[in-house]
DNA sequence: TTGAAAGCGCTAACAA
DNA sequence: TTGTTAGCGCTTTCAA
């Protein structure tokens, strides 16, 4: 059986509440009854029950992550880091965090309902947003804390920090017209995601500079998976004529477009220029590796999580809606475009 | 303000116990008090305070898992995978999931330690078990329940699942044995870790068969990342007489060291046979695909945590230490040494 | 069939 | 400086 404050009182011949009180180092308990409980405390291995410390200052002190995922085989650096992030700041905070995975719809809606009801989290972090986000809608509409990675249509009034997808595809559009490239093939996450759109759309404002068009036929929809970007990219490099270079929306589609073009016995960086976007490790050590943009996925994760616990704890935030700038990070994976 | 058994109460006109005992099904309240109970609720939208029945039932319904991880660049398709696995078993069960990432070490013992003591956690999955394992050390020594994935030096009286990463290696020997490979090079995990032994010594057994060896030099300590890879694969391709294969312990590993043969010109599977070991989503999909040995994390996952819950509800568990048998995975990444 | 009362372990307002 | 009391929302004996 754990130690619980009575037995503390009982041992030092003081009450509960006294207990209780020299152990959270208030002032009005004199110094000689605040070191003989402090000591036996530690004698007797006390540590305070967090269930009976929740359920008193009705807060769960806990947050709450739930991962969209398809399928069994979830495996997305991009979530492993990004939760490294959140939960160590967590934990550095004092807050536990109640992770799940749940595919996207009605079951997944459940889970939010049911944790928010049950009083199970004091906040939400949402991921990979979408242009009409029924989690945004439903914690919106009662008010409970949470702070979204990513952004949805039209006027957003909630707390989020995103990174500037619009600005990255551009600055990869101009990397690739700068290598002469004006056949360029998109892989394109699934549209229902905000930040498709702006992915997409920045490409398309990027090649436009040079007069470039990206024709809605030059767009294959990817499902942001390795396996996804080597489908897609075998359809593209099937073409008849195809683009010199694919611009993937996401890295692991990147990589298995590159498997599917050198499985062609096509060189990558020569022969065709492949670029990703989110610079997950593996992005680096690819072979070649992938030039892409940069989004600092591990920082993001803390920031979003400082920033829901500042939102619980009643703190304003200082900068309630972050767009990060995008970094392009150019690697063997693009080069000149092939003459002919 | 939440709903609570009180409001209900009083809105029927009986007292907090009926409407409690209502609400669970009790045949001892009269058929019109419960329908009538159960309506009100649904009208009010009542859901019961889990921090209110935990405290009550001294149980926190949640179970603990602390990730293993060096650096803020965690990005473990494995973890990942096994996280959905016990994340989708625990949901369906009824319980909750606290993850956190922690580097071995002190401040990992402290993160056990404070969630046992705290009463945060019910129960405790750990991963990557290690040759002398604190954790585990702990955790028995209080009787505390949990399941490992993977063993320990010496005799073992815990549940646990693992693979036999013995008989996997020794599949990949003989595998690489088949193809005409002689010598051989290893890329290993951290000696600390259990399985880096296994697997060791899988290779070992395996190659002894044709009366080949497995010298010290030609094992490689790698850290399981991608990044290792590529650098122990390097320091091996630049020996004067490099080995025609690699089988590295992981798949990680092997991407990373198909990485630096290739951007040393080597085609893999013909200038150079490399292997690696778990069958991450990625191995089918890299270039040339990974031959490697299939563990099935997912369902490892759900089993561990099944068997958790199963110890944690007092059930004694059918089979309280799995061993599965591991499946080798042929791919592209392997074939014929080559002659010279 | 129902309700009163106790208690899970803690915090906090109030009184002494 | 300390203790008494109440209460967080629930479950569960016990008595009516």
């Amino acid at each position: 059986m754990p130690v619980t404050l009575e037995d503390i009182a009982k041992r030092v011949g003081k009450s509960i509440t006294t207990v209780s009180r020299a152990l959270h180092g208030y002032d009005d308990v004199s110094p000689e009854t605040k070191e003989l409980v402090r000591s036996v405390a530690e004698e007797m291995g006390y540590t305070p029950s967090t269930l009976a410390q929740r359920l008193q200052k009705k807060r769960s002190d806990t947050l709450g992550l739930i991962l969209p995922t398809f399928g069994p085989r979830f495996s997305d650096p991009f979530f492993s880091e990004f939760l490294a992030g959140v939960g160590n700041q967590a934990s550095e905070q004092g807050y536990d965090m109640l992770v799940s995975t749940r595919a996207p719809g009605e079951e997944e809606m459940n889970a939010y309902r049911l944790n928010v009801q049950s009083r199970r989290v004091d906040g939400f972090i949402v991921v990979r947003t979408r242009r009409q986000d029924t989690r945004i809608d439903y914690l919106s509409s009662i008010e409970f804390p949470f702070v979204a990675f990513g952004r949805t249509e039209g006027v957003i009034d909630y707390p989020f920090v995103d990174e500037n997808s619009l600005l990255g595809m551009r600055m990869i559009a101009e990397h690739l017209m700068g290598f002469g490239h004006q056949r360029i093939a998109c892989i394109s996450a699934p549209p229902y995601l905000m930040f498709s759109e702006y992915r997409i759309r920045g490409l398309r404002e990027g090649l436009s500079k040079d007069k470039l068009y990206l024709p809605d036929d030059m767009v294959f929809e990817g499902d942001l998976t390795l396996r996804g970007g080597y489908e897609q990219a075998r359809g593209i490099l099937n073409l008849s004529d195809y683009p010199t270079a694919i611009a993937a929306c996401n890295d692991l589609m990147a990589l298995g477009a590159v498997s599917a073009a050198q499985e062609q016995g096509l060189v990558i960086g020569k022969d065709i220029s492949i670029t990703g976007f989110d610079d997950i490790p593996m992005a680096e050590h690819a072979h070649p590796p992938l030039t892409t943009v940069r989004q600092p996925i591990y920082q993001i994760g803390r920031k979003v999580c400082e920033m829901l616990i500042d939102l619980i704890q009643g703190r304003s935030l200082e900068e309630r809606q972050i767009i990060l700038e995008p970094e392009l990070v150019v690697r063997g994976s693009s080069g000149a475009a092939p003459q002919n």
